[in-house]
DNA sequence: CAGCATCCATGACGATACTG
DNA sequence: CAGTATCGTCATGGATGCTG
């Protein structure tokens, strides 16, 4: 596995970067996203997160990428796309949410939300 | 296991929630220092969130005591002490936590910061 | 299409002082 | 001891309009 586990302690100032990096508002679901469907261009993103601005999702995409979470591509097309994924620590970084997910969807005050839920706004907790 | 996994997918709206919860600032950290030391006051805690202001660690820890996290128990002493836990809801949210924490450990960026910690400052990241 | 620039409202957080 | 009250600051994110 990718996690260098030298003991079972980590240090407390790993908890600012996770902070930093899922913290921000449309993080976790724009990474669920990507994981879900693959690469994605901007406005496709731009549908899919429902309720975003163009400026935020500008904003998260240039984040994410600049810390790695995230690759971003020009494709050869004409005219080119641009299109978004998960890297490959991007992906392990999906990995490491599923439990988190899976516990939140556990909760009683989302199960009841949920039975209100479109087959569209379903996202894939497996293993990518 | 706790997890009620009627399938393999959750809903968008389950994302909203963790945000609310774990997105705070201190929300993670704290979580982490009741599981690793077990209940605590709040100048305990106060004095191991190295920087938080009590009026922030007064909010966070009703929030979180609000939301079934935390365990607020006022004990039968002379006088009173009042002690914060983490619940069994909150001890499940720590443990789904625990791959998050390892994932982040494992980066290159954190992995430099960790160099210079001190012995007092590493948290466990076992199962409870 | 894929954004960026700008402005604005909200609220999270910190500092400090105070209370039963 | 275990907070609450108040105030100020700053960052986040939404709205909108513009661009190559």
């Amino acid at each position: 596995m990718n996690t260098s586990l030298k003991s079972d302690k980590i240090c407390l100032c790993a908890f600012d970067g996770i902070i930093d990096i899922i913290g921000r508002k449309w993080a976790i679901l724009l990474i669920s996203i990507l994981g879900e469907y693959g690469d994605l261009r901007f406005n496709q993103l731009y549908g899919k997160l429902e309720g975003i601005s163009p400026s935020t999702l500008s904003k998260i995409l240039y984040e994410l990428s600049g810390r790695g979470i995230l690759t971003r591509t020009v494709t050869q097309d004409k005219p080119a796309k641009i299109v978004y994924g998960l890297s490959g620590r991007g992906k392990e970084l999906r990995n490491s949410l599923i439990p988190l997910l899976n516990w939140m969807s556990g909760q009683d005050e989302f199960e009841k939300m949920a039975e209100t839920c479109r087959p569209e706004d379903l996202i894939s907790v497996k293993n990518l």
